[in-house]
DNA sequence: ACGACTGTATTAGTGTTATCATACACTAGG
DNA sequence: CCTAGTGTATGATAACACTAATACAGTCGT
């Protein structure tokens, strides 16, 4: 099994579908800081998209701190972690869990619902992590 | 203080603040179940926006079942909320927990750091909440 | 120095999205 | 009935997103 894997007919841009795997496998501990991506044009390649779709995913991730881009030499997962400052952390984390609080409501689901749902993701992505 | 408030230079559309802050007052209870909203006219010149522009968000939350749509009657929160099905929730939750536990992994938060931050959410939301 | 690999930049084509404008159809009250 | 309110439907236009094509520039091993 190929690193990546893409679904062009899932409606989600090709470039995102990119950039959310090599996001998952960093914070499942498949990929690990320093280590080397695939290329640009061999990634193309291998997933039969446009070099200049792979090249947009890479940028975006090295715009966010999570890659790191070295013209001639390759791609790499970023060897330290950007490590956010705690006060920007707190309003990150506010942010995505009040996202997550008013989704999950519109299913129906109570709070311990929401909170045991959160609880396996969590144990899911440990689950590869030596941490 | 107007029901809701729009940033036309935000970025995000403005058919889709207004789906997000219903969305929120919502499940915040702020709006209740079989409340009235504003006329698609009269929130249009509230907001200084084209009406089509109020009727798409309007459009849509009403395919979502989040509110009903009358002609010549106006707009109201749906009175029995959807109530989606065990395993539509399930896999729902699971995809939205899925994803902050990714994001917010990215900020270096540890697993009760980011729990805490669910909770708080779901603890802000409950504040106007009979329930 | 060369060649084969790396990322970078610019431009363009295609489709989708967001907003607006305008005309239509239903409902309720006088 | 008729008027003033409601939502509905259609089409136009501008902006943006996504992908692609092509040419450029740095790195490394031979």
């Amino acid at each position: 099994m190929a690193i990546f894997t893409i679904n062009p007919h899932s409606g989600v841009p090709v470039y995102r579908q990119i950039m959310d795997q090599v996001r998952y496998q960093l914070a499942a501990g498949t990929l690990a800081p320093g280590q080397q991506l695939p290329s640009i044009r061999e990634l193309a390649h291998t997933l039969a998209v446009n070099p200049a779709t792979i090249a947009k995913a890479y940028s975006e991730l090295e715009h966010d701190g999570v890659i790191e881009l070295q013209r001639g030499r390759g791609a790499f997962i970023h060897a330290h972690p950007p490590a956010m400052p705690r006060d920007q952390r707190r309003q990150r984390l506010r942010t995505l869990a009040e996202r997550m609080a008013v989704e999950a409501r519109q299913t129906g689901a109570d709070d311990a619902e929401i909170c045991a749902a959160l609880d396996q993701a969590l144990i899911h992505l440990n689950r590869r992590r030596p941490s």
